[in-house]
DNA sequence: ATATGATATTCGAATAGTCGAATATCCGAA
DNA sequence: TTCGGATATTCGACTATTCGAATATCATAT
């Protein structure tokens, strides 16, 4: 159906979508840090720290409180940012369908839908969903 | 900290991080759904959405069965994808904090940590985390 | 066997992402 | 003010991703 907002959903998952960032976002959940600290944590330079910063910035993910002449970078969304570090560290079993099942799924579902009445109810319109 | 698997978890998220991927994925938290059908229901062509689908393959949130000479494809972890279609569907606030606050968390948790005894108790070691 | 429909793969061009080096900026101290 | 530390930005080279076109594969019906 390509949602209206995939292109913004893809976005924010790129932004997620780098080793690099998703250590600085781990770092990050435990507390605001600046460039240096980071520096010491990471096997990355400065100059890249600064880079994968301003990315995850323009994502609206972290943003930063100037502290003297350090910047102080925190989550802006830390719900969301947690929500993911824990999403993508689950292991979910991957099941295996056999072409039986699939027709058996495509059947019931299909008998549900014939047993409402005409007006499909609720279809479940589901977008990259808001809530 | 770069954790050991932030690599895989990154790549994880690259294979979601699409338009067009996405959009699939969408499609098939409805129920199974052969190439055929998602052309008519994507701005992509044949080509194009098997390379993705090939993407998505790889990273294991789908497969296929084959029915005849049609490819049903499905969701492999249905839990995930669909966690993950929420979770970036989300909307957070999205907070602005001052460097006094800032710094008030730090002395708060410096407070905090100090009040143990000894042995920092459970030192909360979130990874990119596993459950 | 061959043709046909459904899907995958390969190739090349265009675009986007990544990184280090060099440089710029900005702030507080001397 | 000049200096040094902290951070950002720019640039260029390199690598990776993306897409369409063409082609290959494979299952079924003929």
């Amino acid at each position: 159906m390509e949602s209206p907002d995939s292109h913004a959903a893809a976005a924010l998952l790129k932004a997620f979508s780098h080793p690099t960032r998703l250590a600085i976002l781990l770092e990050l959940v435990t507390g605001p840090s600046c460039v240096t600290d980071m520096e010491d944590l990471l096997p990355a330079r400065q100059a890249n720290i600064s880079q994968h910063l301003a990315v995850l910035r323009h994502a609206k993910l972290v943003d930063y409180a100037q502290v003297g002449s350090l910047r102080c970078y925190y989550l802006c969304r830390p719900n969301l940012v947690e929500d993911m570090l824990t999403l993508v560290g689950r292991n979910d079993p991957v099941v295996k369908r056999t072409p039986a099942e699939l027709q058996s799924n495509r059947e019931a579902l299909a008998k549900a839908l014939a047993k409402r009445k005409s007006p499909p109810k609720k279809p479940v319109r589901r977008e990259v969903s808001k809530r």
